[in-house]
DNA sequence: TTGAATTAGTAAAACGTTTTACTTTAAAAT
DNA sequence: ATTTTAAAGTAAAACGTTTTACTAATTCAA
């Protein structure tokens, strides 16, 4: 059965492709047809179960009602979650969603970029990395809306969703300090992005107005990308040969192979050994003893990134470029 | 800066469209253009960056490279991580995946569908519920290639890629009956797809073979979508009231939740109540006690679900219709 | 009663490709 | 010296829409 086009409804119902074409997108009153042919095309239409290729539409419009997600993982559940809040609100405004996932690589982003591009997405929701600035701005003095989020390319002036990571890392630290702890390890990633940077700094800082002295060897940074057993041995060797006495974690899933080192080597976490994770997961509720951490505000930060890409479509004139930094909640379990 | 064309391609090397048509699509020597010509193109196209409009090449091929698949939230880690390797593996073959949660809505299922057969995806991956049994029927008569995984549509006769339920769950009740249990309960939920069904199964057909009688209270069918806390009391009020020694969980959202009621009314886990997680989840590998769960072969599952439409995509002919059922791993912990 | 305005609708161009069928020139075969 | 074949390339149709500019018929105004 050949999939039906707006030539066959034109046909069965005797009027021009173009008075359907007018039906279809609602234009019918505008364009001063009659009430009658309105009906008659609407029905043939129902009956037949006729749905416009889009494909062919967006060749003509030069737009696609859809808006491109670039994360780095979905299968890390931080983004996970965010993707399905953006695609559940985006959906609720007719837009769909295509995601993808970089996995940190600058060729794959780029890739995508491109593949997003060629296919004419609307819009660009990007979590991006260093390394694609360039490919950005093109979209930028494309005129494409983009909105940045997790992660803020400082080079590229356009729109910025995320959390303050400089805030939460130091306040983290503090807890640590206001607890008495002396010797605070922070485990991060070699990934070289923003958000990350930023944690560490944050780390840092609070150790600086603290009077505590900072140690090159206590800060670990994890191969992104690297197998998780390596992963485990080398927070092991860590947990095992300094004095620690408490451990900020920089992503949820390193957190997840701390525990699994921790366990290891029986080392247990309480009194002498604190623990915080930034992204919360729900391992860190139900373990025990419970794990503290860094709760970004997925809700709001998937509601932000979407009003302000909506916005922007909806508008014909370039919107003033925002930057919504919203806090995160260290919860203290 | 307009987006350039194949036309304006062809201009600037002063050749016709077709030839470079030809030449970007490999079929140059073929169609016998000149080494020169097809040189001087190609250096005209990489350094003005040109690349070719997918949205005009679908709209004259019919196809898109592109894969739909279809599932029921991309938030739920099974789903997540089974996504991320279905992409990894269909990236390297060309294809492009779009992804979108079905969240069980027979009516988002539909709609699904049709976004994507409106976008020409080239085929369909779907992890599908019941009411859909007639769009799918269409895509199939209309040629298009379609996997279920996860969960079958008895009523359908296409390719299907899943784990045997049935022997999991089975598996799972027999293995708490040898360490002696007697009241084992089963937390599943209410949605009535074959993959949830077939737990339920499995569950009682153990109870029968091993001489334990069925109590219809022991099962208990918790509403999808429902809000988490009140799922925690359901289950609270479960384990408090029963004599229950052991429960098997249905889905791993279900047992993380599980697991949150259980910690509020203190009661633990070991050796008189026992727990089965279904779905693995990094949660069960770091609780104290660790819990076990039955392993779905999430590498396999993807591996044959992406060769299975590769096939079937790069095949003129019909293949016949393949049932992978790849077993599940209890994992004792 | 004529010209203007309105109503109801349509023909055809355009979006950017791929592909079929064709042309022209040169080389090879007879 | 003619015909055949091969080499190198191109014109134009087609994919399914949207949209612009148009026509024809009717109504309205003066």
């Amino acid at each position: 059965m050949k999939t039906l086009s707006i030539k066959d409804i034109a046909v069965k119902a005797g009027v021009s492709i173009t008075t359907v074409s007018f039906i279809i997108n609602g234009k019918a009153k505008d364009k001063s047809i009659s009430e009658a042919v309105i009906k008659k095309v609407e029905k043939i239409i129902k009956e037949s179960g006729y749905k416009p290729n889009q494909i062919a539409r967006s060749l003509r419009t030069g737009h696609s009602n859809i808006i491109g997600l670039i994360i780095e993982d979905i299968s890390n559940s931080f983004f996970s979650r965010i993707a399905r809040l953006i695609e559940d609100k985006a959906y609720k405004k007719g837009y769909k969603i295509i995601y993808s996932s970089t996995e940190n690589s600058v060729d794959k982003a780029k890739e995508l970029i491109n593949m997003f591009k060629s296919r004419k997405v609307d819009g660009y929701i990007i979590s991006p990395i260093k390394g694609i600035e360039e490919d950005i701005q093109v979209l930028l003095t494309d005129n494409k809306p983009v909105i940045l989020f997790d992660r803020n390319l400082s080079d590229i002036d356009t729109n910025y969703v995320g959390s303050d990571h400089f805030k939460a890392s130091y306040q983290s630290i503090e807890s640590f300090i206001k607890k008495g702890k002396k010797n605070i390890a922070l485990v991060t990633t070699d990934i070289d992005v923003e958000q990350i940077v930023e944690r560490l700094d944050g780390y840092k800082q609070a150790l600086i107005d603290n009077n505590i002295p900072y140690h090159d060897d206590l800060v670990v940074k994890i191969h992104f990308n690297q197998d998780e057993n390596e992963t485990i041995e080398q927070m092991k060797s860590l947990f095992r040969s300094k004095e620690i006495d408490a451990v900020l974690f920089a992503t949820n899933y390193l957190a997840i192979s701390g525990l699994k080192a921790l366990k290891q080597i029986n080392k247990t976490i309480g009194e002498d050994f604190a623990v915080i994770a930034y992204d919360d997961h729900e391992v860190f509720e139900l373990h025990t003893p419970s794990i503290s951490a860094v709760q970004q505000p997925l809700e709001e930060i998937a509601e932000t990134v979407i009003q302000l890409i909506l916005s922007q479509l909806s508008s014909k004139s370039k919107l003033e470029n925002q930057q919504v930094i919203i806090s995160s909640k260290l919860i203290e379990r």
